[in-house]
DNA sequence: CTGAAAGCGCTTACAG
DNA sequence: CTGAAAGCGCTTACAG
């Protein structure tokens, strides 16, 4: 049973050539209607599946995207996956998903297993050890195009779809500021990744547009921005002199820790405390109060980043060398930050 | 650029044969040392990279593996994916991925795809939606084994790796009898899905073991264990002449949305009502209390299914049809069920 | 409207 | 230890 129907088996049965079968099948317009006919019904009789193999191996295209993220499991890159399949899907293109589980080493080998072939094209996020990306430079020379979000490449161009971190940080900041907050703190991310310190540049030029002064005691660094480190950083900010009465973090995690611990220390949040988050995790309509963030777009960045991938991949006409195309983002606001209601 | 190097190239520029080259880049036993030393460095020189693709359509093997998951962004989902690919990269095969979005109509369609010879087995979870799996059988007849996880086909023998819903539910409900509690509900999932149908039977179980009447006034149907279905399904027992004393959710997020609303009704948790969920999702150690709750080895679900997979893909001589792996689920306990500290 | 032929890049049984 | 040859299943330029 495991040999399968070919094109020749057709043939054969209906004393055609198996060009005519292939033509006939594929619905190439030079087939007579009659013959169109008897050979799909003679294929669904033997049931004949195409040997999508190769059809790839003749065509060199596989209709294939590789996508490279730290992990999946994480919210964020698994909302961006569906943003691909999805997309991917509806152009008949599927999608082959690999983890680098923010290893260097591990995102090198990958790029070795995706150089021999298997895809058109390559969406991509950097590890978290990644500082300097020759190993995904040879795609260029396979004629292979790559696209990449959220952690991007710095060494080199690249198509890119990332958000504007900045602006969005400025926003969010600007907000606390304009509903009252006039000492604003920030827990920040890793000043090693370009999307952290944007962050955190964000709000320093919020701060010194509307002339507040920039206070360093008021920023906590934290490495991963996990749910931990804002508990530390919350418990920071309970032990300095005068507690902020603003904080804009970096991430919802290091927010919603914060909210905890504050609760717990009997500090009222808006009132005393306002705070805003960034990401838009599920957890920020749970918590309580719920938490005013901003939607960074996970979802659609998938879906761009595909449709912009298939472009490089089906336009051999293609002049653009590189693409940076940058999301609007959202500020949600929601209970931690309503001051003026 | 785009013309790759291949073993003929190698070959005609080490005036060697292709078939000498093939050999001496796999590593085969019979060519000399020599040999292979020249070859290796002629190809790293040339920058050959094996057509992978043309390796899968000779070999008519691919070392891909489908999976078909309802949807990539939910937390279980992600984490048993996550647990396939960490798996199958372990051994050499890539992972192609598919939502069926919940839609049967989709399924369907991602099932004929995969029948085109792209992958060498399929692990897959069901939708919601499907009932009869008829559209799976062709794999058997094509020599692709299957393995489903979760939810699961009933109505054909097949590779399933499962948790035991009966005996986790019948765990967390007696975790609260023995806690004390004498009036326990339970929220319970689609009765559709035989994992939801088990939990409640593991449910009903537990009580009539330990003698306690089951009251069906206690026990909310939920379509699909949503936080707003949990929400109303709270407001429901708010509404009743007495509350529970315990409630056994068949989720983590309709347990939290439990804690919420009773909560703000000034209902303490655990003294007045102690609430078990189900699954360990990430916010269940972040909710306050933090909630009790059933591990459901998602990722190792991941692992088990693809090391079951491969075993079915490699192993020629194999004569065992259809394989039930019931994995060990573990209760954590939390403060939301804390009642006889 | 249909067919014969070539070839995509690899692997492997067979021969030496 | 190495090579010549065949073939995996498709597609398409060319011919009629």
């Amino acid at each position: 049973m495991k040999n399968r129907v070919t094109l020749k088996d057709l043939a054969k049965e209906l004393k055609l050539s198996p060009s005519t079968i292939s033509r006939a099948i594929g619905g190439h317009p030079a087939i007579s209607d009659a013959t169109k006919k008897r050979v799909k019904k003679k294929a669904e009789e033997l049931g004949f599946t195409p040997n999508s193999i190769a059809a790839s191996f003749r065509n060199k295209k596989t209709r294939s995207i590789g996508i490279i993220v730290p992990r999946i499991d994480i919210h964020f890159h698994s909302l961006v996956i569906s943003g691909i399949e999805d997309f991917a899907y509806k152009n008949d293109y599927n999608v082959t998903i690999f983890q680098s589980k923010d290893s260097l080493k591990r995102e090198k080998e990958i790029t070795k297993i995706l150089q021999t072939r298997m895809v058109d094209g390559i969406i991509g996020c950097l590890s978290i050890e990644t500082e300097n990306c020759d190993h995904f430079k040879k795609f260029n020379k396979l004629g292979v195009p790559l696209v990449f979000y959220d952690r991007v490449p710095t060494d080199f161009d690249a198509n890119k779809i990332v958000i504007n971190d900045f602006e969005s940080a400025y926003t969010a900041t600007k907000h606390l500021i304009k509903s009252g907050c006039k000492k604003i703190g920030h827990i920040a991310g890793s000043q090693k990744t370009s999307i952290f310190k944007a962050r955190l540049e964000g709000y320093k030029a919020a701060l010194k547009k509307y002339k507040i002064p920039l206070d360093e005691s008021l920023i906590m660094y934290t490495k991963n921005l996990s749910y931990d480190e804002g508990v530390s950083s919350a418990k920071k900010y309970l032990n300095l002199p005068e507690l902020p009465d603003g904080i804009f973090c970096a991430n919802d995690y290091s927010a919603v820790s914060v909210i905890q611990v504050f609760r717990k220390a009997n500090i009222k949040i808006p009132e005393q405390v306002a705070i805003v988050g960034f990401s838009n995790y599920p957890i920020s309509r749970i918590i309580e109060p719920n938490l005013t963030t901003i939607n960074d777009r996970a979802f659609q960045m998938g879906e761009s980043s595909t449709k912009l991938l298939i472009r490089k991949i089906e336009d051999e006409n293609d002049i653009i060398d590189s693409e940076i195309i940058t999301l609007k983002t959202e500020l949600i606001i929601r209970e931690s930050s309503k001051l003026n209601a």
